[in-house]
DNA sequence: ATAGTTATGTCAATAAGGCTGACATATTAT
DNA sequence: ATAATATGTCAGCCTTATTGACATAACTAT
């Protein structure tokens, strides 16, 4: 797939487009799940992160998400009250707590990654691409426009 | 690149977070740039659309960013009064506006779309990717998940 | 032991950007 | 004349983000 022809203007403006559309159909799916149990899309990431890396700090999920403990606190607060997420302290440094999914939220992640799985699933035999290659795309859309920080 | 070999369900969940880290990426750089001017990514969204699509109606832009016009009537009105966007009536429908850019929206416009433009053009650079194959995918992304109306 | 740092949590105030419902106006279609 | 359409606006509400301040527990260094 090297050298192929340069992409032009339109070609750029057009997978900008294309990606604010993709973005926004990719997560009216589970949005949709979510607002019957009253959640909204900030669970949704929440419960993505805990289920995909469990064991993880609440300084871990921050920095994943990008966002302030503040903003994370309702959110986590929530999951937590509601059986959707468990805390345990570690052994090692008990300041901090150990995220996991309970069974309860477990089923709701698998519930809300159907859909996009579905979706990614389709596109990919649609266009007959390999997983490999999305995913390379992806990731090299991904990170700090300055090459410095590349490997993050 | 048909028959590649199927995507494995780890596949799909990197698929899935690779999709949400390189959405948030993309937008960050245009949001920096609106918080100067103090302006949200819902600005930015309308000048993109009325930028690339001019003389389009606010029913047509509502139907295309999925909101009410509730929501869209505040932004809207800024870019208005601000001078980014322009107004005039319609000649056959004189209920309808089209709206267009002004210089200073178009200026807007594109110095929002050059941090987004240089982060696809090295990812297509950094994959050998053709903008081609990159729109393909994305387009395979997009509409709902009903095979029903995949021509939207 | 004491002091400082770290991980987490919480309170309060604020903002952006969505939503619904109701209503107004101008214009077009029947 | 009446109904439907395109747009705009008011009021109130929700979610999810922000900053700043402060609290607690636990770890680290002196």
């Amino acid at each position: 797939m090297r050298n192929s022809k340069p992409a032009t203007d339109d070609d750029i403006q057009e997978l900008i487009e294309l990606f604010f559309f993709a973005y926004r159909d990719f997560t009216a799916d589970p949005d949709a799940i979510l607002a019957e149990i009253e959640f909204g899309r900030a669970h949704h990431r929440v419960i993505h992160f805990v289920g995909h890396r469990p064991g993880l700090t609440v300084a871990e999920l921050l920095e994943l998400l990008r966002i302030t403990k503040q903003s994370l606190g309702r959110v986590l607060k929530q999951l937590v009250e509601e059986g959707f997420v468990n805390q345990v302290q570690d052994r090692e440094d008990r300041r901090q707590k150990r995220l996991s999914l309970t069974e309860k939220g477990a089923n709701l992640l698998e519930k809300l990654r159907t859909p996009q799985a579905v979706r990614i699933q389709s596109a990919l035999l649609e266009t007959g691409y390999a997983a490999e290659d999305a995913a390379h795309f992806l990731k090299a859309m991904t990170g700090s426009l300055t090459a410095a920080d590349k490997k993050e």
